[in-house]
DNA sequence: ACATTTTTAAGGGTATTCCCTGATTTTTTA
DNA sequence: TAAAAAATCAGGGAATACCCTTAAAAATGT
């Protein structure tokens, strides 16, 4: 049986590489190479991919929007997503939306074949490193607080607005929600970074690379 | 003549990809694949390529530094600074420090190659991006000082204390002057900045390298 | 289903920023 | 030395941000 694979992933060479390590191996058939979103989307269903390699860093959506529209139209679709870094928060919720497996991209190909055939045969795949963070995670329970203050979705739309050099005025009526709603925002954001005002906020939040 | 290019990146992705671009055109010789800077600067002499892709965002030192190190001991050697995103100001930086074109990681094969003919004769490449962001900051200001609007001494200062979300009470305090003063300056900041508010400022200001 | 988190919102202030105009003194530069 | 730029200060008002508390929906997670 031939293993049907896609991969979306907005760098040209990514899709090479991916596709390179691929060749040379008969069982599988490379069917799909999306470099945005909604190619991925429009495309899925036509190529109809046993597996896809997705980057989570795409530019037009985040990854784990993008995996849930994909699950919900093709729950045997399996998913693995690819990224820089091993931001261990993200892995999880990557892992609790339904994604199959994380791979760094700086994965051989051994890995790459290992890693399909782990998430056909139904079970999760994780790089090593990765697993080793998250068993981390659980014992220490200190590590991921340290570097990068965590906020809410709305949060950030609010941080985003105000770095936007918007009013409480204006960003109400961006997110459609009452000034006294941003107000709330934005002094959890404040209490939430340390910060004594908007000022403070931009600055930690560029400094800790929130924006 | 065969051109020897080398490529210089974390991710295996990536190497295997610009190889299998590269692959397939007679006259091109692939002679190293770095995952490191140091494996660049231990087998850069002994492989001795034209060409070399080098990713700037390399987990162990930046891509300028690491320029400036291989063109000293490889003064002959080319490079080509890749990179996810086209940071403006990192571009130039770049390019004041002798490499040779800048890439950006979506490039199709068609263009490697042109970029890599066009800094073996001697010429810098850059792409029509990178280009047209170029011009467009050249031809905003071009009689001041085109980089970064000048503020004064004390209007620094100001800033200065603003970045430490001081209230203008406390930086007339601090710099022994009336608050009204530290208004006026805070005022002339914004004007010269084109900042609304001084959140604008604080973002403009670490944009532009004034903090 | 129940607990937690998030998002929403308000009242009622006080503090601060923003914006205008206009002006004097000091420093720098041509 | 004259002209330009920078630094100083002020009045006054409107807009906005900041801060505290409280609290009910709504979404999420276990």
């Amino acid at each position: 049986m031939v293993i049907k694979v896609a991969i979306t992933d907005d760098h040209k060479m990514v899709l090479k590489g991916i596709a390179a390590m691929l060749q040379g191996t008969p069982e599988l058939q490379v069917v799909g190479m999306y470099e945005h979103a909604q190619d991925t989307l429009d495309n899925i269903e036509k190529d109809a991919p046993d597996v896809l390699f997705l980057d989570i860093n795409l530019p037009d959506i985040n990854g784990i929007d993008l995996s849930k529209m994909l699950l919900k139209t093709n729950p045997e679709l399996k998913i693995i997503a690819l990224t820089n870094f091993e931001d261990i928060s993200f892995v999880k919720r990557m892992l609790k939306n339904g994604v199959h497996g994380y791979l760094l991209k700086n994965t051989d190909k051994l890995e790459l074949v290992t890693a399909m055939k782990t998430v056909l045969s139904g079970e999760l795949f994780l790089q090593k490193d990765i697993q080793a963070s998250l068993l981390n995670q659980g014992s220490k329970k200190t590590t991921d607080n340290g570097l990068k203050p965590k906020l809410t979705r709305r949060e950030q739309d609010v941080l985003v607005a105000i770095s936007e050099e918007l009013t409480t005025q204006e960003i109400s009526e961006k997110l459609f929600i009452s000034p006294k709603t941003v107000e709330t925002h934005r002094m959890n954001i404040m209490s939430k970074l340390g910060a004594k005002n908007s000022v403070g906020i931009i600055k930690i939040a560029i400094e800790k690379e929130l924006l």
